[in-house]
DNA sequence: AAGACGAAAGTGGTTGA
DNA sequence: TCAACAACTTTCGTCTT
């Protein structure tokens, strides 16, 4: 596809990689570690979301991208040409609107280059594929041109189209991630996320816990029987309905603890909950649901007697 | 002593009147 | 706009290994 892969991990050595060609990222199975991420990007779509400015910002021709601050287009009132049509009146009024545009673009201007800037610090700081990068830079530039940043942190923002961004592009990292990244309070980038993606129309299907798994599991150094195994429950579980309703990083973070004690590799809820972001009352309860209901208590006594 | 378990009270968000 | 509600967290005491 695109040249040649690294073979080796370069920090633990291991050659367990693994590509996903949707998240366009490498990821080591055995240390987690991202290898490489600067793919070719898959399936990036463009939808339009501003049908009121389509007309004066027609987005045509070269190829774009909102990772640099202005996209290389600005935008100005009125042509000299123009000038010569207006009397006095109008003139006076053709100087105002144009000392007005100029404000408000070059302060536009001014608020996304620093944004981008932050964005991608916070992006690359988790690891995050330039596709979702480049979505997020999106989702930021049209909030800026909605004016859904006034009376919030740009931060804020950036975290939350960040955020909104990982989800559209299922890789998802948790509100607990991006909070420890950006600096921003969990409940503040939770609360702009809502907020940016409800004004923008943008609409998100929740995430799947089988998203989480790889992840987790790594950070867990979980072997791959044990990774496949809890994606065997989470689907079991999804279909006796354990799954609506329920945060997925808590059934992920079950599904990987009872997979584990299969396996007889046992973490504490402790361990697990503190890489899922959960607590471990948490994971008893989505722990003792998943028991209840799939029968899973003699495999896990069959290797417990092993011992 | 550490981990697992469960009860009780608190938090922030959603829903429906 | 407000109250009821569900999911999740925090805290804490007890039991198990």
């Amino acid at each position: 596809m695109s040249g040649e892969f690294v073979k080796k991990c370069p920090e633990c050595g291991g050659i367990n990689l693994f590509y996903n060609k949707e998240k366009g990222e490498v990821i080591c199975k055995d240390c987690g570690l991202v290898v490489e991420e600067k793919m070719v990007d898959f399936d990036q779509e463009w939808r339009e979301f501003d049908g009121d400015e389509a007309e004066s910002r027609r987005r045509t021709g070269a190829p774009m991208t909102y990772t640099q601050y202005d996209q290389g287009l600005g935008t100005e009132v009125g042509q000299k040409a123009d000038l010569y049509r207006l009397d006095g009146k109008d003139k006076n009024k053709f100087f105002r609107l144009r000392k007005w545009q100029y404000r408000i673009s070059t302060a536009i201007e001014r608020n996304l280059k620093l944004a981008l800037a932050e964005l991608k610090r916070v992006s690359s700081y988790l690891k995050l594929p330039k596709s979702v990068e480049e979505e997020a830079a999106r989702i930021y530039t049209l909030a800026v041109q909605r004016g859904l940043v006034r009376g919030r942190s740009m931060e804020s923002v950036v975290a939350g189209s960040l955020y909104a961004a990982c989800r559209r592009h299922d890789v998802p990292r948790t509100l607990d991630e991006l909070s420890e990244a950006s600096g921003i309070e969990k409940k503040e980038v939770g609360r702009t996320y809502r907020f940016v993606t409800r004004e923008l129309g943008i609409t998100i299907l929740p995430s799947n816990p089988a998203d989480y798994i790889a992840r987790f599991a790594s950070s867990l150094k979980l072997s791959a029987e044990t990774q496949s195994r809890a994606i065997e429950i989470l689907e079991k579980a999804q279909r006796s309905e354990l799954t609506s309703g329920r945060g997925p990083t808590g059934i992920a973070a079950a599904a990987l603890y009872v997979s584990a004690l299969i396996h007889g590799e046992k973490r504490t809820q402790r361990e697990v909950a503190d890489v899922a972001g959960v607590t471990e009352v948490t994971i008893r309860n989505r722990y003792k649901e998943l028991l209840d209901r799939l029968k899973l208590e003699k495999e896990i006594k069959k290797t417990k007697k092993k011992e």
